[in-house]
DNA sequence: CGCGATTTGTGCACGTCTTCACAAGCGCCT
DNA sequence: AGGCGCTTGTGAAGACGTGCACAAATCGCG
């Protein structure tokens, strides 16, 4: 379907010209791949199958195989995937070969959570900001990073090349948050705040809320309860098998 | 996908609203709709259109009345959705008339913030248990409560009838906590740590991943910055989108 | 050198989700 | 009572995503 870039003579741009479109689902699942590839890349695994990938990523083969084939053919028939090749290229798409600067603004409870995690230094990320509304928080130290007021943003902005913006304020904040970080510049916002934040177009938001996924959950909780009267017992099941996917579209697939 | 689909009718009809299945994407749309009523009844609104609810919650408000038409009528023509009514209509389908136990796995970092996170008591969440595996860190009190080790699970499941787990475990622990879990009886697992967990059938699992959505929002800072040195394909393709497509399906729309 | 085993890449069909557009219903005003 | 404006609920169409099944491609081996 798409126009599979020639490998040889692209006659334009030397370089990897950029994906025009990449489907949003498989933009979601790239860094899920990303993280089991490294994970096999530790473990010494050169090649890896689309039947290994898909299963250690939690997904169907085929449909790994469908999303890598959208940034080209970097497979090999009757081999697999080189796990060092195919990491390089989807770093490359999601835009990770450049350590991203990214500010956080909200030190409260989650927003220490979220200074103090390392998961993001060896996943592309580099918190270059810690600031808060605060003034009491202000100067804090947090993960050898002092904490400094949201009205700096610009300063920081101008040290920092930051284009991505983390919101871990309460909701009443975030709003204003939101258009200060618009204002210096920021066009990717991540929102842990229950609520919907309005940005100008051309600006991405996420949103993270703990208590929709714990509502989500809570659904199917209650739609299994309301079930629990069928023979549909199984028991010990466990011991998950390779073609086993049974709960949601979230995840389920054999562990590392 | 999950494996139950009933539509024929089971003979196991309830009494009172028996649970249509819901498509997948207006369940994780419901809790978005609940903040936002409980937003408008917190303002004094008696009722609400669908085009007013829909842009407190960030979605077309077509989509927002078909998926609320999926648990019923409980709006009125000409006039709109009464909006005590239906926070009780969907709060009843979520299951959230019951306030649920959840045990909360892993008191690091991210763990803290969980349990001092006070925005769950007001959704049909309490944290009943906190947990971990390093004794150093049993015995410790969190926002009121003390944590336990994981070993305890069975005692603290027979205390409390809970159904929910949070993982909040570094991700080479996560798995064998996911097993203790469901050893235990739970059966929705909300999971923090970046892996994939393999679980028996009928256990379902979410998964937040913070950096997962960091690099996802990567890819779009990614495409943005190469859209604007490229010879425009189709004209500048950053005109105004209908309906406000920013980019992902996120969000975009009014805040309070 | 050719053959079989293996695995990728993809055409196709199917199911799900989204969006439009409009009839049906409701309340209010005259 | 009747008409009018407003809003819901939904049929239909299209966009999107998924999974099967298989041809094409590659490697290893005799």
């Amino acid at each position: 379907m798409s126009q599979h870039r020639h490998p040889g003579a692209p006659g334009r741009a030397g370089a990897v010209p950029a994906l025009p479109d990449l489907p949003e689902a498989t933009v979601a699942r790239l860094p899920e791949y990303l993280r089991a590839l490294h994970n096999l890349a530790d473990t010494g695994h050169e090649t890896v199958s689309s039947e290994g990938l898909s299963a250690a990523a939690g997904v169907n083969s085929a449909k790994l195989r469908k999303d890598l084939s959208h940034l080209g053919s970097y497979g090999t028939r009757g081999v697999g995937y080189d796990v060092t090749l195919l990491i390089e290229q989807i770093e490359n798409v999601l835009g990770l070969t450049q350590r991203r600067a990214v500010a956080l603004v909200g030190v409260g409870n989650l927003g220490h959570a979220l200074a103090g995690y390392n998961g993001f230094a060896g996943r592309g990320f580099r918190i270059a900001a810690l600031l808060d509304a605060d003034p009491s928080r202000v100067g804090e130290e947090i993960n050898g990073l002092v904490v400094r007021h949201v009205d700096d943003l610009p300063t920081v902005a101008a040290e920092e090349s930051l284009a991505i913006g983390v919101i871990a304020t309460p909701a009443a904040a975030a709003q204003q948050v939101a258009d200060q970080l618009v204002a210096v510049g920021v066009t990717s916002i991540l929102n842990f705040a229950p609520c919907v934040l309005s940005v100008p177009e051309g600006v991405d938001v996420r949103k993270v809320d703990l208590a929709i996924e714990l509502q989500i959950l809570s659904f199917h909780e209650h739609r299994k309860a309301s079930l629990t009267a069928l023979p549909a017992t199984g028991g010990s099941a466990l011991t998950a098998l390779p073609g086993g996917f049974a709960a949601t579209d979230t995840q389920e697939a054999i562990g590392t």
